[in-house]
DNA sequence: ACGATCGTCTACCAATTGGTAGAGAGATGA
DNA sequence: TCATCTCTCTACCAATTGGTAGACGATCGT
């Protein structure tokens, strides 16, 4: 059993490989052969690799979307709180696949074409960020700024940090169970202190 | 006049075109192309494609080293203001060419090997950095946490902010000259209230 | 029972890539 | 003057890439 569809099998394998080594690193070939298959038969289920490139930006960002969603369903009320229940929730899929967060960003830095696809795809989201942000800087409940621009260096740390191993290796982190924990305990505090209300 | 040898044409326009469109989407032709030479003495004063991306990031690494050197040495005491001073340092060349950062970041990311060359090159800056912050929030000065990953957090922060249009795009951010001093200030604002003691 | 559709395959292909071999122009030093 | 060195060039090349054309067996609806 556990019988995935090709399609499907195609798009994970994808969204590891594209992640971890970039979109232009990996071929065809190389995805097809991951798969157990011939390359013809992902050129079948997606006409192009750009095709395939979009679907899996899909998949990414729709899982992203179902856990930050979920998170959001079971938080409390106070706002810190409530961003401290997406960071967790985000975190962990983040570190465990670092595929996901890692493709999201390599696409919206480079390809400007499907990153606007991908950012329309996420724009109501975005928009309900920022205004909810905005409502809470206004009842002083966050520290004041352009809710948009704090939005987007929330944004900028989690990702940062999630998809830089490097940059935690240069400081001596590694990423033990107990390491993990620890980035997201600093990852947390960081983030809350930044928009605790002066 | 303004006689820039051939080699150090080839290092700006590879830092800019690596920077702007990633490593692996820009070929050896089209740099050439764009100094105004053939392939072939691009292959001349770099014995490898992968030779010149190290030497690319050698250049970037070292531009700002002396930025934040210079910003560093006019900086007062208190390390909030110090660590603002590196901030405005590092923001100017950063948003004026994403290259710089950009390419940073994405070898970083996908390449182990040149990224472990550039790690191990400014290896000592970063020690420096996590051990004043470590002796700083002894003093009380700065929040409590792990140096390095709060070293690292703030160094995610500047770095995907500058980096990551495509997610300012998305907050109906624009890069007028005073978008770019309002995202300035944010910033800064940000990392300050992320590092002030509680 | 049989045609159509589905999913995968083998066989190619044109374009591009990083890289090699070596010629030739111009300056330089003996 | 002649040999050498520096720099850029033309001419190739093998490998890889994304993609096309079409054959083949299995499955399914009638």
């Amino acid at each position: 059993m556990a019988e995935r569809s090709t399609r499907d099998r195609i798009l994970e394998v994808s969204l590891d490989l594209f992640g971890t080594r970039g979109v232009d690193a990996v071929s065809l070939d190389e995805i097809a052969r991951a798969v157990g298959v011939r390359k013809q038969t992902v050129l079948y289920w997606f006409e192009s690799k750009d095709d395939l490139v979009d679907e899996v930006l899909a998949v990414a960002a729709a899982e992203l979307v179902i856990v930050i969603d979920a998170a959001l369903r079971a938080a409390p009320d106070d706002p810190l709180d409530r961003i401290d229940a997406v960071v967790r929730a985000v975190f962990r899929p983040a570190v465990r696949r670092p595929a996901l967060l890692g493709l999201i960003r390599e696409v919206s830095r480079l390809d400007t074409e499907p990153a606007e696809r991908l950012r329309s795809r996420i724009q109501s989201l975005v928009d309900r960020a920022v205004s909810y942000l905005g409502a809470e800087m206004d009842a002083g409940r966050i520290r004041r700024g352009d809710p948009g621009l704090v939005a987007a260096l929330g944004y900028a740390t989690l990702t940062g940090i999630a998809t830089e191993p490097e940059a935690l290796r240069a400081v001596g982190w590694q990423p033990t169970p107990a390491g993990l924990r620890q980035l997201r305990d600093e990852l947390r505090a960081f983030l809350r202190a930044a928009l605790t209300p002066t």
